[in-house]
DNA sequence: GTCTATATGCCGATAGAC
DNA sequence: GTCTATCGGCATATAGAC
């Protein structure tokens, strides 16, 4: 039970009380009772509640972003080798491949996920500034990567598809796993990664290439 | 100062509280100061903190959807004058223009409408639960009017293009008064009412009718 | 119907022993 | 690095005067 365990135990615990219960709905006692660590750890280990969190969306977000900048430059470089503009949907699935992917990847990922699926609409200032910190370069990428795939496409009107794109997927990511519920006459939701990865991209796809 | 102006007072400065801060970073406190009232009517007037939140959604929603049902109605109604499938921009055009509609019509709407947006991803099951009922008989009308519209589409897989479209929706209403500061190189958002509403309809109707 | 006062408990954070 | 014990505060909810 060496420091590092405990620290990483705390942040299993965080993550997973979290995404289920939300920031404020969430005590540290909850998180520490879960983690079988004593209470004082959280303060000792991460300082705050706060930077508790931070520390959890930190831990998963940086590897992810990362991967997400590695295939949208891939899918740029192609397109610059052949000399044409890249493909909407080929930097569309550079953007949301590696988020369903690493769904799968490491038990926690699920949750964290849904974490970040709700980050986009959390209420808290400070946790949705510190995550947009995060996210803004990725984003610009992804913006200035469809602004090539797209260009006759005003900026404006990229700027609120690109929003109206991350709502379809933030909230998919929050429901991928109680969407059956919500099912209106016993549908079999069929969720899996690569068919729901499908559908999401023939959707996105379509409506960010709109001429209407 | 009689029963139903504290009532509503309170109700008033709930809606905004928790549009802002979300249900568990709210207290009775700050609402109860924020409403000129005393701590003690909350409980007096709606039982419980929960019941308080079913009370600020049900005051909006309840006209908003009898609205989104007449709209989807007439829609339908009118497809079967003449004899054909109705239109998929009618069908989305009938479900999101009176909540667009609506921001507008009163003080107070735009913070129900963000929070309209949010209950969607709410992590308290109780809250999500009870918003969902509300929400059901009029998802269910729009799923079948649309699914009327797009008599080829599989069910399965118009059922998570509905879960994309309102997800698109929830984070546009939520985002709606401050996107603007996420802009990424000094865009003009240009949010007003009705270009946001066309906007949001080329995007979806495109990603409804893919076929790809 | 509205108030004051308070019951009761959980919260985040910390001090200090080991 | 981990523990116990506790501080000070704010939470929801209620009892009872007016």
């Amino acid at each position: 039970m060496s420091e590092q365990d405990t620290k990483e135990r705390i942040l299993d615990a965080a993550e997973q009380r979290f995404a289920r219960d939300g920031f404020h709905g969430t005590s540290l006692r909850a998180i520490t009772a879960e983690a079988g660590a004593n209470l004082a750890a959280v303060n000792y280990h991460f300082g705050s509640k706060e930077t508790l969190m931070a520390a959890v969306i930190d831990r998963r977000l940086a590897p992810l972003n990362r991967r997400r900048s590695e295939c949208l430059e891939a899918v740029a470089a192609a397109a610059r080798k052949e000399n044409r503009p890249p493909d909407v949907r080929g930097v569309l699935r550079a953007f949301i491949q590696p988020t369903l992917d690493f769904r799968g990847s490491c038990p926690g990922a699920e949750a964290f996920v849904t974490l970040v699926g709700r980050a986009l609409v959390q209420p808290d200032d400070t946790l949705r500034v510190f995550f947009q910190k995060r996210m803004e370069p990725v984003v610009t990428r992804l913006f200035e990567s469809l602004a090539a795939a797209l260009p006759a496409l005003p900026r404006q009107v990229l700027f609120w598809r690109l929003h109206f794109m991350l709502g379809a997927m933030s909230h998919t990511l929050c429901w991928i796993d109680r969407a059956g519920r919500a099912a209106p006459a016993g549908l079999e939701p069929s969720a899996d990664a690569e068919t729901l990865s499908d559908l999401l991209l023939d959707f996105l796809t379509a409506g960010m290439e709109s001429t209407s």
